[in-house]
DNA sequence: GTAGTTATACTAACATGTTAGTATTATCTA
DNA sequence: TAGATAATACTAACATGTTAGTATAACTAC
């Protein structure tokens, strides 16, 4: 396959060039045209981007600092394989800060909040049902970045996304599985439900319960693609 | 004050010049000799620390991911300035992680563990009685560092750092308060007895009770030193 | 054929020149 | 004098040339 393909033009971005390069590798990262192990190569990048060195430097640098790529000095730059231990710890930094948040918002959150949560979960039950994984993956980002959003904490999100970008590129792997959408809604659905009465325990198992949920359908991909995971 | 004074030469550093040059700027700043506000001039910076631009503009990319810098395109550079919220939130991350952790550890934790901590714990007794600030927090450090670590996750300390760096910076300006060491160590010990017990629920609720003693001898600061707050 | 060596091609790291945007100051106008 | 405008001095962002280190491949010695 071709850089070209793997890759969109910087005209799909916003932002300066740096920043406009840094989304168009992430995302071929994270769709998997670029796979783990590969290297990339700066030179061909900024052919295919049109771009010079020093904004394709800068994006591979805040890559590396998401873990997305590792920096071999005086050698070159590679796509991070997976490990399943930094997944696990993705998922696991996730459930400490959401069961924090969880914790705030059981005695705090507002109707309207509730209203904003309760809309996203309606949504979600149309996605659900028709099989839509793109879509119902969107809104799931969605209703987590609500729920740290609502305590008025604004680096939270930013912050749980440096793990969960691991989960995230690992959950490309799955193949789709029938009704696990449904199951995923039911479990979203628990957690609001307990948040609704101010059930703070409550809250706090069903969020566990369904983060622990992903970590066992991930857990097996490390068998299935051994090339794409650390030590293999 | 002259930039010489402000900053350590590099040959106090390891690694990279980036690399060194991200520590001499981020201990300037963390010691306050970069004021929040302050107009960070790399051209100064080149001179001072005998580099170019390059690893200059990629530490302070670096800082700016850390919160400690903000950049204005095509205008300046400039040293954050303290802000509550932030700090506020850099302790509500510690403390969501650290009492996730906590929790693990209180099922799992080893001898050899416990005694790890303990033999800190007993150092922490000295430095307190002798009133040691600087040789206490690092102890201070230590510890919370041992608990994340000894859950197995890896990247947990580095998270909690990015956020835990606005608090450290902060705690530069308070004065010495007679007695103060003595009372964070009892906390500290609070906690271990705890964890060796295997209560989960005391444990986590010594935890909070330690890390909000911090919030309150922090909040304030922003009346008496607006200038160094936002929106003042 | 294999172990050890050298040569080559590649890379990140670093240095420095150029461009374009912003804030400040000085100048001009009413 | 007050307000608008133009000139200046600064900056980050970007482009590109240079250096030094690493891996691979070609080559030699045995």
């Amino acid at each position: 396959m071709t850089l070209k393909l793997k890759i969109r033009t910087l005209d799909n971005f916003q932002g300066s060039l740096t920043d406009r390069t840094f989304l168009a590798i992430r995302e071929a990262i994270m769709e998997l045209n670029f796979l783990p192990g590969e290297i990339i190569r700066k030179h061909d990048i900024c052919n295919t981007l049109g771009v010079s060195r020093s904004p394709v430097s800068e994006a591979l640098a805040k890559l590396r600092h998401e873990g997305l790529v590792e920096v071999v000095p005086q050698s070159g730059t590679f796509v991070s394989r997976f490990s399943l231990q930094d997944i696990k710890e993705g998922a696991f930094l996730r459930e400490a800060i959401e069961l924090a948040c969880v914790e705030i918002l059981a005695s705090n959150i507002s109707e309207k909040q509730l209203i904003d949560l309760n809309r996203n979960l309606k949504l979600q039950k149309v996605l659900a049902e028709t099989d839509d994984y793109q879509g119902f993956y969107q809104l799931d980002a969605e209703m987590h970045g609500m729920i740290m959003d609502f305590t008025g904490y604004k680096n939270l999100a930013k912050v749980t996304k440096t793990g969960w970008v691991q989960v995230d590129r690992a959950r490309q792997l799955l193949l789709p599985v029938h009704g696990r959408l449904k199951k995923a809604f039911q479990e979203h659905r628990a957690v609001i439900k307990a948040l609704e009465k101010n059930d703070v325990a409550l809250a706090r198992e069903k969020m566990r319960t369904h983060l622990n949920q992903l970590i066992l359908l991930l857990t097996p991909l490390e068998k299935k693609h051994p090339h794409l995971f650390e030590n293999s």
